[in-house]
DNA sequence: CTGTTAGCGCTTTCAT
DNA sequence: ATGAAAGCGCTAACAG
């Protein structure tokens, strides 16, 4: 019963030494041949790609990395108490990674960021990956810096919808729907905030307070109505509102996300405030069931593949100790759809 | 400018050798410190605890693998056009790897399903991974049973939400839903199908229309009114509603996910019908905004977590030539919400 | 343009 | 309970 399996190697691989006796050459150029060294005769080509089909040969990468010291691989690391993640954003980068000869993983991590950081530092030092994308939220501590075996990490400054947070100004949609909804006579905004240790949260946040006030002077009574922490969550939003003292006076919200800004519609809803009749929301992210929902959520349509792309490529070029191009591209774009329309007329 | 990098190895990591010597072994000791073999002096063990702590030490896993042959890499394989996909059931994947000692990457391959097969294939046989757990619609043409070099394949009979396919059982929550509506005086059903290349989708569209004959004769009446061929979109379900000819009749929708019932509904509602009042709808998934929006969706719950465990497991079992323990988890369970009602009084 | 010689860091016999 | 020798499959150097 608890007998070890014998574990028989069915099918031993053949190696490089099988592929140069059949083409009747040196394992060394066999070697040459899998890495496509430019200067080899023609005839010896053809004899060792015959050779290489016939036999069914594979590199073995595990000695090619031990070999090399380099295991081509790059990971990404996702925080694990997430409910979906974007594969769009995914397969961007794995696509961008493929392009660079490298194989990208992505590695789930329970637990806080404590553990994330890690995981990649192991990753790193066993050899493992060569480099590390966060994605998710911060590593509080920072990063591990490991620079030892030739790796590097590149330090997450992405964010969960991979929000790119050097420039602040990828939460400039915010202040767009703002200086919208204002030109269409709304005064008091309420904003229900996400979870402050994400980068994209507080980016928002801050643009949030920041665009009402510098917007202030050229719409007279223009203010906050308040933020509201919050979490990701439809709950959160739901909570939000429904707990709002009665006498909190607003007539728009800018909500975390489109689950947010779902339980707020349904929380106003409950309260005998009408959206957007009474009340105009704009959520973030374009989930595609705010598409359909009844109102249809106004949001932020977020493109995942370029965020997918920026990031990897990023990382390919610390990884290879190049510069990145800082592509400019637009990322983000506002949508209008039913959720959000004229300030009701005055006097409540 | 273009001046190649050094690519200086800046702090070569140390070796077995050098803790070795540090401690004032044979590098063959510290080897079986590292793997914990049990009969070790006490002394012995301190020495080396000391000399890899101080040394910052870790096991250079391509090395190791060599040598033994074993990646200790397990793969779950994702296919690239899915929006999103739930991370719960990657995490938990990914715990029960782990506590068999294996580290769980992720790929995300863009393509079809002939490309993920290839590309199992691939590190399977180039040894980087051990054993691939399919997610997502089955490969075609079956899969690369390639057990050459210890490497397994376990069969991808897990569908998109990870249903699990052997049982088809599992799609009984359709069963459930239909007799449930059926007692609440509902007598024509409509199906918004699925993509029948997806299992689960299969599964849900069998059990649809085998339930709706098996419980003919219990209820007078009982029929179906169609079987809608779709995706898993929002967009699908609203065009399956929207393009239906005028005449077809029902008041009972069983959608193949709830962005294929949200969807319904909206079309439903351009149509003059109100949910629930004219038709009930129910979806799968439980999504965390068909809770809150209105109606909020009456939908299965899936238990992700479960669905993560339960794939790892058989995978984990197979590799090892074990013999996967048969959890019977129950995975699915009906919710009832807002969108599903007593069927309308009679007569149209 | 191709062959020979080493050796990456680790584990697995086989001794002692 | 520990040490010595051998080699996993590959590629980097240096010859030829």
């Amino acid at each position: 019963m608890a007998e070890a399996m014998p574990r028989t190697r069915v099918g031993k691989r053949p190696t490089v030494r099988q592929v140069a006796e059949r083409a009747g050459v040196s394992h060394q150029t066999v070697s040459r041949f899998l890495r496509g060294d430019p200067g080899m005769k023609p005839a010896t080509i053809e004899r060792l790609r015959e050779a290489v089909d016939a036999l069914g040969y594979r590199v073995d990468q595990t000695a090619r990395s031990l070999r090399t010291g380099r295991s081509g691989v790059l990971t990404a690391m996702l925080p694990s108490p997430v409910t979906a993640f974007p594969t769009p954003v995914l397969a961007a980068a794995a696509e961008v990674a493929h392009d660079h000869g490298y194989f990208m993983e992505v590695a789930v991590v329970a637990g806080g960021s404590r553990e994330r950081a890690e995981r990649a530092a192991e990753l790193l030092e066993s050899g493992r990956s060569e480099g590390v994308l966060f994605l998710g939220d911060l590593p509080d501590g920072g990063v591990p810096s490991s620079r030892d075996r030739g790796a590097f990490v590149l330090f997450g400054d992405f964010d969960d919808q991979l929000r790119g947070v050097g420039q602040l100004a990828d939460a400039s949609p915010v202040a767009e729907a703002i200086a919208h909804l204002a030109g269409l006579g709304h005064r008091r905004f309420l904003h229900l905030a996400g979870p402050q240790q994400w980068a994209s949260a507080r980016a928002r946040r801050a643009v949030f307070l920041e665009t009402i006030e510098r917007l202030g002077p050229d719409y007279p009574g223009l203010t906050s109505a308040g933020v509201v922490p919050g979490t990701w969550s439809a709950d959160s939003g739901y909570d939000g509102v429904a707990q709002l003292p009665a006498d909190v006076d607003f007539t728009a919200v800018i909500a975390a996300n489109d689950l947010v800004a779902m339980g707020a519609v349904r929380a106003l809803g409950e309260r005998g405030l009408s959206v957007p009749g009474d009340v105009s929301i704009v959520g973030w992210d374009d989930q595609e069931m705010g598409r359909y929902s009844t109102p249809s959520l106004s949001t932020v349509v977020v493109d995942r593949e370029a965020q997918g792309r920026v990031a990897m490529q990023r990382l390919v070029a610390l990884v290879r100790g190049e510069k990145a191009a800082d592509s400019g591209a637009q990322i983000n774009r506002l949508v209008w759809r039913e959720s959000a329309g004229a300030a009701p007329a005055r006097g409540r």
